[in-house]
DNA sequence: GGAGGACCTTACGTTAACGTCAGATGGTTG
DNA sequence: CAACCATCTGACGTTAACGTAAGGTCCTCC
């Protein structure tokens, strides 16, 4: 019934090629679930607001590499703590309108606003790490005397 | 009526000292509010989920210095985009219970738990800036070449 | 041919993190 | 003393990002 073969146009769990990441490798929406550990019903709320746009085959959905990377840079995104109405702009920069050039400025004014926003972000992990680190070398320390006034001192100060 | 001199007892703007961070400086919720662009009613609701426990004078609630670094750190964790309930756990690393040794080693494993996770986050921002760069270059280029185009060829390829 | 899977849509439920509003208190100021 | 702040405590409303359940379609396999 379909061209592209017999990819699940029912939603079966084969792919259309064994290659791994041919260019041409279709998912379905399962298999990307899957892949990503995310739920079926995420990707669909991904497209619901304009994230994903992938094909239909006979009413199911049919997921490109390109597709495929879009969300990636989703999940990504995710946990960098941004909004999903964030991680949408950002996915608009991935694919920018080369013929335009007001589009083209406006594009580049956005991506420098979002790597400002994302070194300062760089910023504030870097100082969280050395603190944490700090307070890690102080445990250790207290620690290490601990064990050792434990195992050194047989019995004098007692309780 | 209260013995911290007058300080806001009544939730007056007025700080007890001028020196701008002596130790036993107090504020209001209004002070550190204003101070970093929250609302009172989000630092009463950090209060309500346990990351904050000001002293009170008179029904209101006055905050040390140690309390003003406790919502800083609240709020960086906020744009490093963790939850409340994790930022919890990581304040809970900055006041360690030095007495008892399990206790240490349950934080320690946390705290390290938290560094690994914080530089995962690290490398897909790193990573996420790489690409991003490259995209501005392209697009910087590619807005180079169009305005060369326009303004060298005067008339020649209409439409 | 009927049971089982993967998928679909629609719709209501849920959690986190506050916003907003109402009504009350208490100190300060003209 | 009246008006005005700043603050307080409920309590209900809101948005984002899904979870979950119901009911239906379309293969495939025994």
């Amino acid at each position: 019934m379909v061209d592209v073969k017999d990819i699940s146009a029912s939603g079966r769990r084969v792919p259309i090629t064994d290659e791994p990441h041919d260019a041409r490798r279709l998912y379905a929406i399962g298999d990307l679930a899957s892949e990503f550990g995310v739920s079926p019903r995420a990707i669909r709320f991904y497209e619901d607001h304009g994230l994903l746009a992938p094909r239909r085959i006979g009413g199911n959905r049919v997921y490109s590499l390109r597709e495929r990377a879009r969300l990636q840079l989703i999940l990504r995104g995710k946990r960098l703590g941004f909004a999903l109405a964030d991680i949408k702009e950002l996915l608009d920069l991935y694919d920018v309108d080369r013929d335009h050039l007001e589009q083209l400025r406006a594009t580049l004014s956005k991506g420098r606003a979002r790597i400002a926003e994302l070194e300062r972000q760089q910023q504030e992990i870097a100082l969280t790490l050395r603190e944490l680190r700090e307070i890690g070398a102080h445990i250790e320390d207290t620690i290490r005397r601990k064990e050792a006034r434990r195992s050194s001192a047989g019995r004098k100060g007692a309780s």
